[in-house]
DNA sequence: TTGAAATAGTTGCAATTGCAACAGAAAGTT
DNA sequence: AACTTTCTGTTGCAATTGCAACTATTTCAA
C-alpha cells in the first residue's frame, strides 16, 4: 500500500508531459470515445465509469479509487455506447499518453526511469482486480457469485468478518444480478446458516 | 499484429535472466500456487488455464494464444483452488520474474530498454481483452451475452459475418452459461431473424 | 476403416432469476 | 425540521436458465 503511494509520489515529481488536473464531484474526468492511448491515474478521490446505453439507461461499468489506473487505453474501441468517467468525489487525476512513457524528455530523466516501472505495477494490480471480477462473474448462480466474492474479501482481510466496500445496491451491480434477487439469496444464505449479516457487515460461518 | 511480433522478437534477443522453454501438447507450463511474480509470454502455441475445484471438476478459466501474456502475477492469490496452465498444442514460452524487468543486467542493455515497453504493451492488450470479457459476462441474459460478444467480433473483423474463434461448447464456457441453454437461444435468435448461423460461422442480420 | 471421443443439436421439467411494485429506513439537502 | 433522494427489504409471478438425458454428427487416432 505504501509501495503504491511511493510510486505515485514518483510520478508526481514528473516532467512537463504529464498533467495533473483537479475535478469536483460530478464533473466529467474523461470519455472513452476515440482511440488516443490515454492513461489516467487517480491520485485522490473516487470516480465511476458510466455507460449510457441506446435507451439512455445509466450503467456503472467500473469504480475507481486512489491509485487506480484507467483510461481508454484499457478499453476495446466500441461503437454503440459511450463510456464516461464521472467524479463521485473531488479528485486529482494524472493524465498521460501511452507514448509519453517511452519517449524520454532528456537522457536519464529520473522521472521517466520510474514512470514505466510504476505504470506497469499499477497495470498489473489492475489486471489482478479484473481477473478477480471475471472469476466472480463467471459463476452461474447468485449464490455462487456471492460466496466467491465473499471468500475473496475474507482472504484479503484475513478474517471471516468483513465490511462490504459497497452499498448493497452497488454490490448487485458489481455482480451483475437483480438487486431484489440478490437480497433474497442473502436472506437464504443467512437462513441456512452460511453467513450472518448486519447492514453491510458480513460474517462467514462455514469451514 | 506485426507490431506485437516485433516486440516478441526484441524480447527473444534478451539476456540471461529470461528463459525460453519448449512444451509439448498436454504438458504443464506453470501453476499459480504461490506468489513469486512470475510473468509468462506465449511465443508459439496455445494453452488453457485450468482450475480443478474441490469436487475435482475441470474448468477452463482462460485460453492463451501467441503473444498473450499470463502468469501468477496477473492473478489474485487464492486459497481453495489451484490454477494450472496446460499446453493445448506444442508451445514456446518465455519466463521472467517481474523484478527482472527493472534490475538491469548491464548499463543500457538494449534488451532491458525494450523489455519494459514490450511488457507494458502486452499487458495493456491483455487488459483490453479482460474488459471486453467483463462487459460480456456482465450482461444478464444469454441473449444479451451472445449479442454483445457477436457485436465485438463483428467490429473486430469489420464485417457482419465472422467465424467464432471457439467450438460452441467452448463458447458456452467462455460466456459462463449452460451449453444447451445457449444452443436454444442461438436457435431462437435465428428463428427471430437476428442472426443466421452455419456451423460456427455467424452473420448478423440487424441494423 | 473402424471404433472412440468430442462436438452439436434437441427437449421436458424444475429451479433460479428478473421484473414490477411496494413500504420502511437512512442519508443528504435546504 | 421538513423534504427529497437513495438505500434496504419484501413478495408474487412470469420468464429464463440449468440440468438431465438423449441422438446425430464430426473429428481423431489406432
Amino acid at each position: 500500500m505504501s509501495d503504491t503511494f511511493n510510486l505515485i509520489n514518483n510520478i508526481q515529481n514528473g516532467c512537463s508531459r504529464v498533467q495533473k488536473k483537479h475535478f469536483v464531484k460530478n464533473e466529467t474526468i474523461t470519455t472513452y470515445i476515440q482511440k488516443r492511448n490515454q492513461i489516467c491515474i487517480m491520485i485522490v478521490g473516487t470516480a465511476d465509469l458510466i455507460r449510457y446505453d441506446l435507451n439512455g439507461n445509466k450503467d456503472i461499468v467500473d469504480k475507481f479509487n486512489e491509485t487506480d489506473i484507467f483510461g481508454e487505453a484499457f478499453y476495446p474501441v466500441h461503437t454503440n455506447n459511450e463510456l464516461t468517467v464521472i467524479a463521485t468525489s473531488n479528485c486529482d487525476v494524472l493524465f498521460l499518453q501511452h507514448d509519453d512513457i517511452y519517449k524520454k524528455c532528456k537522457a536519464n530523466c529520473k522521472f521517466h526511469n520510474t514512470l514505466s516501472s510504476s505504470i506497469l505495477q499499477l497495470t498489473l494490480k489492475n489486471s489482478v482486480h479484473q481477473n478477480m471480477r471475471i472469476e466472480v462473474l463467471s459463476k452461474r448462480t447468485i449464490r455462487e457469485k456471492l460466496l466467491t466474492y465473499f471468500s475473496i474479501l475474507s482472504s484479503k482481510d484475513f478474517s471471516k468478518s468483513f465490511t462490504l466496500p459497497f452499498t448493497l445496491t452497488n454490490l448487485a451491480d458489481y455482480l451483475s444480478v437483480d438487486r431484489s434477487a440478490m437480497m433474497r439469496e442473502l436472506k437464504n444464505l443467512a437462513a441456512e446458516g452460511f453467513i450472518s449479516k448486519s447492514g453491510n457487515k458480513i460474517k462467514l460461518l462455514y469451514k
